[in-house]
Parts: C-alpha cells; structure tokens; sequence
RNA sequence: CGGAGUGUAGCUCAGCCUGGUAGAGUGCUUGCUUCGGGAGCAAGAGGCCGCGGGUUCGAGUCCCGCCACUCCGACCA
C-alpha cells in the first residue's frame, strides 16, 4: 500500500525519498527532476532527454579531445556482426551469448491472420547479432589493414551505441541499448600492448576525476571479472553515496586472444610474420548514472562545472511588470559578457515565479545562479549562489567583476566536489584482516567498500560463500597495493 | 530466469475486501492578488480504471488468461 501523494512544495527536499530514506527510488527522482530521461516504451531503453543528453556531448567533447592526445583516431563500423564473426573466439562469444540481440530476417510481411510478421522467405543465410562491442569487426578491418610493422601502432575509437540484452534494467546504469565509446588499439608487442591498456586507464582515471569530479579506485579485475578473452582486465571504480561500487571505464589487455581469431599479423623488420597484440577500452552513459550517485543530494541533481549543461543559470526576478523589459535587457548583456568568458549560460526569460524559477535550476543541479531583479540593478551587484553550497553560500558580486568570479566559482566547485567526493570515498572503503570481519561487515548491513589480502580471498570457499550470500564481488586489484590488496563491495 | 509487488486523470495515488452515476492531491488552463528558498482565492479542462474473456440486470470492484512495468536476486559498461 503506498503512502498519500505528498506536497512537494511542502517537503523539507526537492526530492522524495531522500538518500536516506530510498537510495535507488531517489536516484530515479533526481533523474525525473532534473529532466534528464525517462524509460522507453521499448523495454530496457531510454529515453535520452536534451539536458541528460547535454552531458554525454560534454563529455564526448572532452574526452573525445583527450584521446586524440593519445594518438588514436576515430571511425565507424557496422552496427550489426555476422554471427561467424563473433563465434571465432570461445571465450569471448560465451561471455556474450546470453545478451545477444538477433538479427534473423530482412522483411516483414502479413502473416495468415494478417499481422506483420518476419517473412519467413526473408530468412538470412546468416544470422547478424547487434553489437554487443566491436572486438571481432573491428580485428576483421585490423586484419585487413595490418600487414607490416610500420602499420602499428593502429589506435582506432568508435562512439557508438551497442546492446545487451541486461536482465535487469536501470536507467544510465544498465540498459539495453546504451552509448559508449570503444578504443581498439594494436601493437607489435605484448609490453607496448600493456603500457597502453594501462595507460588508457589513466586517461580514464583523469577525466572522470577531473571532469566529473568522481574520484575512483585505478587497479585490475581478478580473473573472475574479467573481459571475456582478455588476458587483464584494468578498472576505475567509483563508489556512490549508498557504498555501493560502480565500475566506470574498463581498459583490456587483450594479448592475442583476437589477434589470433582475427588473424591480424605484420611483417616484422626481422622478416618474419608476427601476430599482434590488442587492446580495447570503453566509457559508456553509465558514468552519468555514476555522476548522480556520487554527487546529487536531497535536492535533485549537481552538476560539475565543467560537464554542466550549462554552468550558469541567469534567473531575472521580476516583480512589477514595469521593470521587465529593463531587467530582461540587463541580464541579455551578462549572459552575452559570460558566453564571450566560454562560460555556457542560459537565462530562465519564462514568467514563472521566481522561487519556481530557482528550484527548477536546483534540481537540475545547475553550478551557479545569478539572480537578477530590480534590488540588483539598482545595487549595480549581482546575486551569485553556487549549487553545492546553497542559499548561505549567497554572495553579491559587482557587475564588472562577475565574469571573473563566477569563472573562479566554477573552478572551486569543480575541486571541492572532487575533493569531497575523496573524503567520502577514503570513508567508505574500511581496511579488514580476515574473512570472518568481511563477513561481519555485510552480515551487519554495512554499506562500502573493504580492502583485505588478494590471498584470503583467492581461492577460498568461505569467501564465495559470503559472495554468494551478500551479494558482493570483487571489486578490483589496486594499483597503489601491487596487486596485493583486494577491494570487496556490491556494485551496480 | 527465480522471488515480491504494481497497472485508475500529465504525475503520485485512493476506491476493489462487501458489485450500483469515476475520486483526491498535485500539475495544467483562465482571472485577480502575490513574487528574493516551493503563495492564496475562484472558476475550468482533463479517464476504453493495462489487454482479452467469463459471471451478473449491472464489473474499476468477483473469476480465468495474457501483457507491461517496478523492486530484490542471478547477469553486466
């Protein structure tokens, strides 16, 4: 039985639940609230909404630019892969089978009880799957394209969308059909292979701590975890405020597991034919999810400056209708002044009241408001709130000097979400030294992350027991601990 | 795919047990007063009550079947 509606306008929050109260059923909220996206009428998709999608271009923006630092380039292959393909390598299509979108006809018809139906006649020879990731027609082309040893490095990046067929659907987190890019690179050594899965990583790890304000745990998946046919699996893992683990970009060590189904082999200076060695690495809408959960409160969303739809809310407050032209004209000039800054504004020119104007830039999560009425532009001060802090962060700024400081607002509240989101992350994760403190930890429902030998952990019936139990897998290997240290959490 | 739950106005839900004219809050529209951390009053629009069948004089309500979605698992970027 559900509880009465209850008047929003009389909670204490934006959104309701609260964490607190309801982590996942407020996670949906702010998605709600802040108009980001909503499911699809198809099931397990969704529904990209302009200002969720907003992010996602930011983000391609920025990290698309940062791997072209890396040397690789981008290019687009088919959607869909023969079934022949992806068979080629065992591990690889066990770990996908069960996920498979398949592509069976090429028409539909009217079936005798006259619904369109597949056309039995349409049948193809060959089965296509929808790519689930590009590995196997991306080692095709490689094949093609790779025949000496100065055809390597190759580093190609697709952005694409893929499919997968999840049982258990979320929005952002895990759904059917979701965006990502996809690097596959290839070298003519098994160590220049793992400097680069390694170095990918890194480049990971920087863009999402320092774009998305997400800190995160760089270091390998145990076997168990690993990319179906990869030799080593490289992981970010980012961890909500419930404690739970989010993995965020993955980076694989691919040996030659695909280079030998693909056959993609170069000439060597020495003479002789030589396989490759591959890589590949993805980042997928699931960080948005991950930028939620790290950094929403019980007031809907907080975007960080620099992936901010835009960075700036302009809300003209207008009070006698006397002043509205006047007061429109006025922020026209600051929103001009602040674009020509590159600081991406958009001023809120409804006739909404003005404290719905506000709480709608509250839930969207929009960085800094600048409030501008008649009080402003008699004082010649602007009215500046950044979203992490609130109406008691309220700070007056002269006009010819706001450009300047919402610049400088900007950059703090990109590093103190960073460094917040640090200090609750160093929180969450709790140093244990046996198997029974792990099994302690969650039979108490304790939420987070525990760090403990990789020995006491590999191998052991008692720890897949308590795996089996609680729920919670091995999160990563990490790199500070030489591999010596595991971290345990559930995860999304 | 296992377990639990829910489908009624744009949204959140009540009504079902005990069959009898379709409800509330919010949102929306219009008007007036308001307006700087969720305003007030008044009027109004808005529903194949998930789909199909059955029982009945009569079904949102009872019975059978189906579908969809959500949550908890298993799977996973």
């Amino acid at each position: 039985m559900a509880e009465p509606a209850k008047n929003l306008k009389n909670a204490k929050t934006a959104i309701t639940p609260t964490r607190e109260e309801n982590f996942p059923e407020w996670y949906q909220n702010v998605i709600k609230a802040a108009d980001m996206a909503e499911n699809a009428p198809v099931r397990g998709c969704m529904i990209i909404k302009p200002y969720g999608f907003s992010v996602w271009e930011n983000i391609q923006k920025h990290f698309d630019r940062m791997i072209k630092a890396e040397e690789v380039q981008n290019a687009y292959f088919p959607l869909l892969i023969p079934l022949s393909y992806i068979a080629r390598e065992a591990e690889h299509i066990e770990g996908f089978a069960k996920e498979c979108a398949v592509v069976t006809h090429h028409r539909l018809s009217k079936n005798e009880k006259g619904e369109l139906a597949a056309d039995p006649a349409s049948i193809l020879t060959e089965p296509m799957i929808i790519r689930p990731t590009s590995e196997t027609i991306i080692g095709e082309s490689m094949h093609n394209w790779v025949q000496s040893y100065r055809d390597l490095p190759l580093k190609l990046n697709q952005w694409c969308n893929v499919m997968r067929w999840e049982m258990r659907p979320r929005v952002f987190l895990r759904t059917t059909e979701f965006l990502w890019q996809e690097g596959h690179n290839a070298f003519a050594t098994a160590e220049e292979a793992d400097r680069d899965a390694r170095r990918m990583l890194e480049v990971y790890r920087d863009f999402i701590e320092n774009y998305l304000a997400v800190p995160v745990i760089a270091g390998s998946k145990t076997p168990e975890e690993r990319f179906p046919g990869a030799i080593e699996t490289y992981t970010v893992e980012a961890f909500m405020q419930d404690g739970k683990a989010l993995q965020s970009a993955t980076s694989h060590n691919l040996g030659q597991t695909f280079a030998k189904s693909s056959d993609i082999k170069y000439l060597d200076k020495d003479g002789t034919q030589k396989l490759a060695w591959t890589t590949s690495w993805g980042m997928s809408t699931r960080t948005i999810g991950g930028l939620i959960m790290v950094h929403g409160d019980d007031d809907g969303m907080i975007m960080p400056p620099r992936v901010a739809p835009h960075q700036v809310a302009i809300l003209p407050f207008v009070k006698d209708d006397a002043d509205k032209a006047n007061i429109l004209e006025f922020c026209e000039k600051i929103q001009k002044e602040l674009r020509s800054k590159d600081i991406s504004v958009q001023t809120d020119k409804s006739d909404a009241r003005s404290s719905d104007k506000m709480w709608a830039a509250i839930k969207k999560g929009v960085p800094v408001r600048l409030e501008v009425g008649a009080r402003e532009i008699a004082e010649g001060q602007l009215t500046l709130t950044r979203r992490d802090l609130g109406k008691d962060g309220k700070v007056k700024v002269p006009v010819a000097e706001c450009a300047a400081k919402i610049a400088a607002a900007l950059e703090q509240m990109q590093k103190d979400l960073l460094a917040n989101a640090r200090k609750r992350l160093q929180s969450q994760i709790t140093d244990v030294k046996s198997l029974k403190d792990v099994r302690d930890y969650f039979a108490a429902e304790k939420q987070g992350g525990l760090k403990l030998d990789y020995s006491l952990v590999k191998g052991s019936e008692e720890f897949a027991a308590i795996k089996q139990e609680y729920a919670v897998t091995t999160r990563c290997l990490p790199f500070e601990d030489n591999g010596q240290k595991v971290i345990v959490a559930k995860a999304y």
